[in-house]
DNA sequence: ATGATCTTTATAGCTGACTCTAAGGTACGG
DNA sequence: CCGTACCTTAGAGTCAGCTATAAAGATCAT
């Protein structure tokens, strides 16, 4: 199975101009065309896709995702290498959430703050 | 006590730069200035700050913050609203909080599957 | 009283991550 | 063979959120 751009933008979620700049920018390569220079992606490059929006959604940059990328180009060797990038991520996603844990606490007291304020106006 | 815009700036780690920023699109309001037109902080203006980083922290955009200081300069009678304003965001927060969890375990199986490659190779 | 080190304003520039435009090629229904 | 609905590229534009520059005034140590 192979899909147009189109097609991909709407599994994925991704514009199609994303799509584009994705694969310009090295995030995206190996991407197959047809007979007019069309391309057409694989149910490989989906799972790809997906994995890349994980990345993005956990506030990864760019720069870092690129990286990983081109790890990933350069075969299985690099395995090691990126398990260490994403364990390094993996620390900052959980940090992440503690420290969102601890905002989301002190904005609730904030709530309670201001429902104390209406009662007494 | 009152502070200079660079001890501000050490206090709360938000560069001067930003501080004057924050004052312009109407973040910060009312801070005393001296004889020389120097800007003078008190102390309820860095709780004002401190509170504004935590919600910048959590991913509320600027814009809404502009909503939520425009409400905060109208006095106790907008209670109301910047609770609802607050309860509304705390939303997106807990729900960022689960998303980032679920993303977070998906990258944890990435990193165990690196593991089992680095393994056999 | 001079140089270094603050501060002020208005305005321009930067970074990240897209998003769109222009100019053109391809496909396909009527 | 015309319209329109895809697709292509290179490059320009946008947006949020700062960050820096320029020109000028104030403070302070030597």
């Amino acid at each position: 199975m192979d899909y147009s751009i189109a097609e991909i933008s709407k599994i994925t979620g991704l514009s199609a101009y994303t799509l584009r700049y994705y694969e310009n920018i090295g995030l995206l390569s190996d991407i197959e065309r047809d007979e007019n220079g069309y391309r057409r992606y694989a149910d490989k490059d989906i799972l790809w896709i997906d994995f890349l929006i994980r990345l993005r959604n956990t506030g990864m940059p760019i720069g870092q995702m690129q990286k990983f990328a081109q790890l990933r180009r350069q075969g299985n060797s690099t395995a090691g290498a990126r398990r260490a990038l994403l364990e390094t991520h993996q620390d900052h996603v959980l940090n992440e959430i503690k420290e969102l844990e601890q905002h989301a606490a002190v904005i609730r007291e904030k709530i309670v703050y201001y429902k104390q304020l209406e009662e007494e106006s």
